[in-house]
DNA sequence: GGGTACACTTGTCCTATGACAAGAAATCAG
DNA sequence: CTGATTTCTTGTCATAGGACAAGTGTACCC
């Protein structure tokens, strides 16, 4: 197994080599075809993942049936859904595949453990999460602040890969507008 | 001191009797006046603080350096800026009292010492921010599925003590629209 | 108590984006 | 290869909410 994804998303200044070494051991690899469900809605997680190679989407349905996409992501980063994970309630979101996938799967029980007794996995698990709430709200910002050709044009600078492999629709939910919006959008700012 | 807002705070079932004691030892109680600043933007966060009454608004500055309300903190409920105080960053958000307001400061130090030796307060700490997140994510989605007159209803019906105190501009801004948009709302939405 | 700032309302006009529908292009299944 | 399905584009028209400016409170302050 291939040690370096995981060196690269336990990257923290209080996790030892030999913690990492105990971490690493306790992940093993998972593949997802195209269309693949992660976690399903209404469905309890034990588990998250490394996404090695692959697009992921989570998305729920508004109060009318809309296919909202979430979230997009991206090699290096984890599929995790932490109100299930840790509060033990069934997934408000779905994940799944937009690309065929290549993930390390690591199981609640195995994660708990280590979460426990090695400190610095702790510090990283909470680093962790402190940065996914500043990232969400940076995107709620941006919702407010910004209009949708600059969220876009934020989106192409930043993250290509996401345009370059997800549906136009999936995007356009993602950026808060219509898929119509975003075909129009698009058009506008190719033009120069 | 009160123990009250300890003990509905940090509710959790894997945190014993004991184990609230310790916790509750090493809260100081602290007050602000109208318009104090418990934490500015660029500073260090290096404490937390349990709301036992009044209220506070967080918010930041944009581009256009517009002030935006990105989230009001009630009673029992926690003013913590995760990013600074678990990450080391200077904070991007400002706090600051809407009403006077009584709190009960922690100190990060003390915090950690108890974090890393009581399994239930991690346990506790994580649920947490697994909650935050949550919200968090339904605020977002909130701003792409919903009107802004019923993200104003919602606020109305859920959270109506915001409303009673703070300004009608704190209002708008965090539910992404301006200040004349959210008096005519309100005027619509009085007349039934 | 009169002034200065702040909070809120209201008017007019404008623009970004949505709703809906139709067509074009791409992808997929047999 | 062919038809079916999905994806994307484009048109027309409608509307929620913004920009800006003026007016009316309301509160604090010396």
């Amino acid at each position: 197994m291939n040690r370096d994804p995981l060196v690269e998303v336990y990257r923290h200044p209080l996790l030892q080599a030999s913690d990492l070494d105990q971490l690493i051991s306790v992940h093993r690899p998972i593949s997802f075809e195209k269309g693949d469900f992660i976690l399903k809605e209404g469905a309890l997680s034990n588990a998250y993942y490394i996404l090695v190679t692959g697009l992921v989407r989570s998305f729920v349905f508004d109060f009318d049936q809309n296919d909202i996409t979430t979230n997009f992501i991206s090699k290096n980063e984890l599929i995790l859904e932490a109100s299930s994970l840790f509060q033990g309630i069934p997934s408000q979101e779905n994940f799944q595949a937009l690309t065929p996938c290549h993930c390390l799967k690591i199981d609640f029980e195995d994660f708990q453990r280590l979460f426990h007794s090695i400190k610095g996995f702790r510090e990283w698990g909470r680093a962790w999460m402190a940065e996914s709430l500043f990232q969400l709200k940076k995107r709620s910002l941006s919702m407010i602040t910004d209009s949708a050709t600059d969220r876009y044009l934020n989106l192409l600078s930043q993250q290509s890969d996401i345009l370059k492999n997800a549906p136009l629709k999936d995007v356009a939910s993602y950026l808060g507008i219509t898929d119509s919006s975003l075909s129009r959008i698009r058009k506008e700012t190719a033009r120069n």
